[in-house]
Order: structure tokens, then sequence, then C-alpha cells
RNA sequence: GGCCCCGUGGUGUAGUGGACAAACAUGCCACCCUGUCACGGUGGAGAUCGGGGGUUCGAAUCCCCCCGGGGUCGCCA
């Protein structure tokens, strides 16, 4: 192999010295002393100093005076010790230097947009707009190798428990049943359109019957839905499935992959072992919402037993009309000021909740048995007699010193999820969550179906394919809400990381389930036909899972956002912004595809 | 579609009704400098304050509309 460099600059050490080596990369920084240059020479795998005098080469030090930052140069030269007191201990080639000899500028460059050799902030559609740039540097260099590490981890430890990967295609049949499609035209079949799979479910059951077994595929999924911090336009999913399987199969293989996956590329980070499991009902119960941050402790619990014995209208109320009184203990913070409550009120109202109380527990250092009503400055004093208090404080887990918050609502469901955010609006305050932690844990027994209110159907909390726990069958036609389905995710620090399920597996449940979810005979054949009639030609029992390689990647590397570990993400806009897409077509390639735009009005 | 935040020399910030002919840091350009490593020194250039409209004697600053970016609710089988 020819190559214009005969070393990396991140490579060097004490072991070459003497070596002549050539070097090429970018320049760094340049530090000009008049009669002696430096540059900071840097390429993929890091930074070396190149040291440029004039009394080795007359000619080397005036072609050093003539380099900018981020030109990109080669120089051939010695590696030499620095002279004793010169060494850079911040540098891992800080014994040595490069001695140059000869040198020549490949190419210059502009004045970039933004710094590239510091750690800035930088406004990030410029950022976007620069992307090659931005991922010149540093901290989005090792997210774009940490990603690599993650998927080549992925594939090897796959291919020890036998998998194989399969692509499949990214053009298939819309069958709109979730997400959004994106579309293409065809210029084929005038009229007629592709969708682009929101993920390869139906492909990989498929494989399934075609006898495979054992699949996996870094999938690329596209879900034309508005983005979040965590949601792209396109995304990628480890795409998994396994034949004669059941949950625990699964679970127990996701553990182990995630746990040697930690251990192996970011081997400081703690877990628990194996990963707790809740299920959905604990979920909502004890955190209020099916994707916990279990860092957070924090737990809620529900108090209407205690408070059912105290004259509190609020609360009487809420519970005769059926609903819950719930609460949550935030350590140390009984010192809350009126204006930080009512920041903290307003994230319950937020969500819809009404019956918002105090009670913050006094000072802190004392027992708990020693508090008094005079300590507790809240309207609920005036309610609740001391002992419910004191009740209620031991449910919570809480000392002298912290801040009790208690809901009350006709609609348990609105109290949890108001709690819930409450609890992540404390943890982030208080900044409960360790970086250092990464809190895996399995949601299971997920109900199958749910209502929604507003089209007047039952719709796949999953999806259309998910199988109900066999025990469960028969209440599918007499109380659907009470079935619970094989389905399962994994949850990670409050994200939501990977989904799956036990899928069905013979035409005549799948067909009752379409049917339970409103389709009628003739949309079941046209969008699903294909799926049913292979399901008759020995379609063997089946599951799998999805994990988001963006969102475990974010986890891993720390990051707030999937943009940050993704080289070309999209704007919340579904903007491109190196490219400018989307953006118009010719008239022609409009004609070609047989498409004629709209008047928007 | 709703709500919230941001937009000031290349970059990051300050300035939130008059003293702004817009400040600071860094970067950039020129000159000086042989051991620096965020080198140092001297000097210099660089901003229609995202765009448009309005209020006012006076707007970077207040109001309205638009554009771009971000967060979030809805949405995400």
């Amino acid at each position: 192999m020819i190559l214009l460099k005969s070393h990396s600059c991140g490579e060097l050490n004490k072991k070459h010295l003497g070596a002549k080596v050539t070097l090429a990369g970018w320049v760094n920084r340049r530090r000009d002393h008049g009669g002696l240059t430096f540059i900071d020479l840097r390429d993929r795998e890091g930074i070396v100093q190149v040291v440029f005098n004039p009394e080795v080469s007359k000619l080397c030090h005036e072609v050093a005076s003539q380099m900018r930052s981020e030109y990109v140069v080669r120089v051939s030269g010695e590696v030499a010790l620095r002279p004793p007191g010169t060494e850079n201990p911040k540098l891992p080639t800080g014994d040595i230097e490069v001695i140059a000899y000869n040198t020549d500028i490949l190419n210059t460059s502009k004045t970039p947009p933004f710094y590239i050799n510091e750690d800035t902030e930088i406004e990030e559609s410029l950022r976007l707009k620069y992307r090659y740039l931005d991922l010149r540097r540093a901290r989005m260099k090792e997210n774009l190798l940490l990603r690599y590490r993650v998927v080549k981890f992925i594939r090897d430890f796959l291919d020890t428990k036998g998998f194989i990967e399969i692509e499949t295609p990214i053009l298939i049949k819309s069958t709109p049943e979730g997400a959004r499609d994106y579309l293409v035209p065809s210029r084929v079949h005038p009229g007629k359109f592709y969708a682009l799979p929101q993920s390869p479910q139906q492909l990989k059951q498929l494989l399934m019957v075609a006898g495979v077994e054992k699949y996996f595929q870094i999938a690329k999924c596209f879900r034309d839905e508005d983005t979040r911090a965590d949601r792209q336009p396109e995304f990628t999913q480890l795409d998994l499935e396994m034949s004669f399987v059941e949950e625990e199969d699964i679970l127990n293989l996701l553990e182990e992959l995630f746990i040697s996956m930690v251990k192996t590329i970011k081997p400081e980070i703690r877990m628990t072992k194996p990963f707790p499991r809740l299920t959905y009902t604990e979920a909502m119960e004890y955190y209020g919402t099916d994707k916990p941050d279990l860092r957070l402790g924090m737990e809620i619990r529900d108090l209407s037993d205690i408070v059912a014995q105290s004259n509190f209208s609020i609360f009487l109320s809420a519970i005769a009309e059926g609903g819950k009184v719930k609460g949550i203990c935030a350590p140390g913070c009984a010192n809350y000021t009126r204006h930080q409550l009512v920041e903290l009120n307003e994230v319950v109202r937020n969500v819809g909740a009404e019956g918002f109380i105090t009670l913050p527990l006094g000072a802190s250092g004392g027992s708990i048995n020693d508090l008094t009503l005079e300590m507790v400055r809240s309207v609920a004093t005036k309610f609740l007699t001391l002992d419910q208090i004191k009740q209620i404080a031991e449910r919570l887990g809480a000392n002298r010193g912290d801040l009790l918050f208690i809901i009350a609502g006709k609609a348990s469901k609105i109290v949890d999820v108001a709690l819930g955010e409450l609890r992540l609006e404390l943890g982030r305050r208080l900044k409960l969550a360790d970086p250092n932690v990464l809190a895996f844990i399995f949601i299971v027994d997920f109900p199958l179906l749910w209502w929604n209110e507003e089209t007047g159907q039952w719709e796949a909390m999953h999806h259309p394919f998910t199988a109900p726990k066999d025990e469960d069958a028969s209440l599918l036609d007499v109380a659907p809400e009470k079935v619970q389905g094989k389905h399962y995710d994994i949850v990670c620090n409050g994200c939501e990381i990977a989904g799956g399920s036990i899928r069905i597996h013979t035409s005549e449940l799948q067909r009752k389930i379409f049917k339970l979810l409103g389709y009628n005979d003739d949309e079941i054949e046209e969008r699903f036909g294909h799926l049913l009639e292979a399901f008759d030609y020995g379609a063997p029992p089946h599951g799998g899972i999805a994990p988001g390689i963006d969102r475990i990647v974010m986890l891993l590397t720390g990051e707030e956002t999937i943009r940050e570990v993704i080289p070309f993400p999209k704007s919340q806009t579904a903007c491109d912004l190196t490219f400018s897409a989307p953006s118009t077509i010719t008239e022609q390639q409009l004609a070609e595809l047989h498409l004629r735009l709209r008047e928007e009005s």
C-alpha cells in the first residue's frame, strides 16, 4: 500500500526514537517563535509536535511560516526526544517531537467558521451546515469511534451466538398502521408508491418463516414524525429475531449483550446485574412512566388508605370518586421557597393534575419521631393529624428536612403521570442522576391493547404482531383491556432503548387481532395478505427485539441528544443543513414520476 | 398544530429605552521573537445587532409578522 505517510501522528512515542517518519495531517496549531516554529500536527489518531528549525532545514522553516490552521501538510522528519524540561505531559506523544527535514503543503484551508482545535459550544445549525468540520473535532471523532465499537461489538457478539446478518429492502410497501410513512413515487408504475420501512418488522418475520432461525441487522428505519432529542426521521436499530424462543430467551440474550458491551466499551460504568424487572403496572404505579430512570430513587407511593382517615376534603373527594392520593419525597428540600414550590406546581398543572399539597418536614437533623405539627408549614396541617403525617412520611421513606409532595385526583393515571413529571424535575434540580451509572431495566407484562378515545377503537400497545399471553387469549373476545401481551421493553436511565415481543405465528390469531383493531377482511388482505399467507406455510414460533443504536450510543457517550452520535443528522424540521435537503426537483423529474404538485391554500 | 427558549464582528459572550459612532475574550492579518505547547509582544482589520414592519424625539433593547435553530405537548404500529 502506498500512503503519503509512514506513521500516524498519535502513535508516535519513545519507541520510535531515531526513526525517520513521514506524517500527514492537519495543522492543529502553529507556534511561530520567529527563529523556530512549532506545528501541532493532527490526524485521526492524535497530535504530535513537529519542530521546524532553520538550522536543520531553512526551506522547511520557510514553508512552515506559510502554514495556517487546518492546512493539510506532509512532514518527513526524525523522531527525537524533547529537550529535558520541555516535555508536555498533556499530550500522549509529549515525550517526543519530530524534527522536520522535508515538508510540503498538500492543501490550504480557509479560516474555519468555528474552532476545530477547541471544545467550545457552537450554535448547532452552524455545526450542521459545516458538519464535515464539526466531525473533525475531538468530541465528535470520539463519538463516531465509540459508535463503531458498539456496532462492531454487537456483530461479533451475535456472531458467536449463531446469528446471521441479513439485509432487507429499503423500498417496500406502505402498510399504514403505525407512524407516517416516507413515500417514494414509482416511475414504472404511475400513481403507485413505495414506502421506506418504519422497521424491517414484517421482513424479519418472513425470514423466520424462511427458516433463518437467528437473524439480525443493523437497520435504518424511517418514520415521518416530529423529531425530539432522542428521535430522528431516520434512525438505526439493531433488528433481531429468533425462532423457537420465549420471552425469557430474548431477555437473557439482551441482558448478556448489554452487560458485556458496557464492560468492554465503558468499563468504568456501573450497572445493576441482573437487570431489575418491573411490570408495566409497577412502573406506572411507582414512577408514573413506562420508562423510569431508576437512578433518581424517589418512588411514588399510594397514600389513599392513610388520608382516608383524615378530614381533608380534597383527599376524600378524590378517593370517593374512584381516584387516588399519592405522594413522593424530595430529600433535603424542606427549605424550598414559595417561588420554587409554585414552579413545581406548574410542572404538575401542565399535565392536568389538581390537588397539589406540599409538606415540608421541618429543619433537617432530627428523628421523624420528634416531628411536631408546628415544624410543618403546610395548609394540610389543619386537616391531617401529626400521626397521619408521620405515617405518610414513613411510607415515603422520608427524614426530617425532606419535602413531601402529595397529589390527589379522581383520575389515577393523571396522579401517576404528574408525580412522574415532578420526580423527573426534582431529579434534575437535585442532580440525582449519576452519570457513571447505566440503570438498565426490563419492563414486562404490558397490556396488549389500549382504547383510543378519539377514534373509538382498540389500538396495539406495541404493534399488531405481538402475541397475547397464552392464559389471556380467551379474554380477547370478552375483555380486550385485560389481555396482556408478550411484549417487553428495555429502559436505561429514563430512555426507552429497546422494544420487542413474541410474535403471533398463526394466521388465525393474527386475523383475529387485525379485526379487533378495526380492519375489515378486504383491508387485512390488501395490507397483510402476504404475511398471513406466509404463516400458513409452517411459520415457527418466533420473537425478537429492536434496540435503538443511536440512543444506546448517546447513553454511552453521555450526550444529551442522538444528533451528537449521528454523523449527518436532520434538524428539528427534518432538514439536512449540510445538503439543504429536502429541495425542489425539476419539472422533468416530476413528470417522469407522474406527479403534479398541489396548490397549497 | 400548541407552549417555551435562543439569534449582536469568523466564533463565544456582554449590553435589555438615551453616556452604543456597540464592549470583552478568542480567532484573523502584519511586524518582532530559537523551546513553545491555549507561546509571548506591538499594531491593525472586522458587526446593515437574523429579516421586515410598527411604537418613540430616540430601538440591539418595547410591540407585531416572518425566517432559522433548540426543548417540549400532540404525534412516534
